[in-house]
DNA sequence: TCTATACTTAACCAATCAGTTAAATACTTT
DNA sequence: AAAGTATTTAACTGATTGGTTAAGTATAGA
């Protein structure tokens, strides 16, 4: 899960797109509309972000609104917390040890 | 930066990587002992997690020592930070809809 | 100087990538 | 029924991926 949440955000346009739809929903074209590729090609990325379940389809007539899920951003912020734990409590013991040496 | 950056994280293998580095140093044959891979192979995602600056290597002698950098890390702690911004405002919208449709 | 060690680079592979244009599908309107 | 709209799929391109093995570089120790 985590890779495709990650590989789906390691490019840009996914990730305009993304924050556009964390603003408010929206259909298909007017996702496209500000960028200079292809209607196919945005539609590629939209198939990215939904294998990665970062966004849901649903279609209504012959329109297709899409809108974000939170959810898998829960599980990147759960990684950087799992680096950050080990990251820090080094950092501590570095300090710690900066103490210590100040004592001789 | 953050393409690097997420593209590095979005591999189990340098993810799994990078961890064990947040813990403590370590040297190129020490990293690349818990894998089934070959060295080279290991080589390369290393390379790849120090394009995105999230690992620094020095030499001393014929052995190179890796050292996690967290800087990376912080960008996209900023940037789930922006999808929380805006998803948690459309989420206090969505509530303030619902609270005023109790008044009717 | 010869060999072992630590690591990278080169050359290659099959798979996947982001983009294209063109054709296909599905629905709506006239 | 025909034409237009919304969107996906197919077929293609050139670039890049993660892995391999083999060769190369640089340092250390005999």
């Amino acid at each position: 899960m985590l890779d495709s949440t990650l590989y789906a955000l390691s490019d840009s346009t996914r990730r305009s797109i993304l924050l556009s739809l964390a603003e408010k929903e929206q259909t298909v074209n007017e996702i496209a509309k500000p960028y200079e590729m292809s209607l196919a090609a945005v539609s590629k990325h939209l198939k990215v972000l939904e294998k990665a379940n970062l966004i849901t389809k649903t279609k209504e007539g012959r329109t297709i609104t899409c809108k974000m899920n939170y959810g898998p951003l829960t599980e990147v912020e759960a990684l950087i917390n799992e680096y950050k734990h080990f990251w820090e409590s080094r950092l501590t013991e570095l300090q710690q040890f900066i103490e210590q040496s100040k004592k001789d």
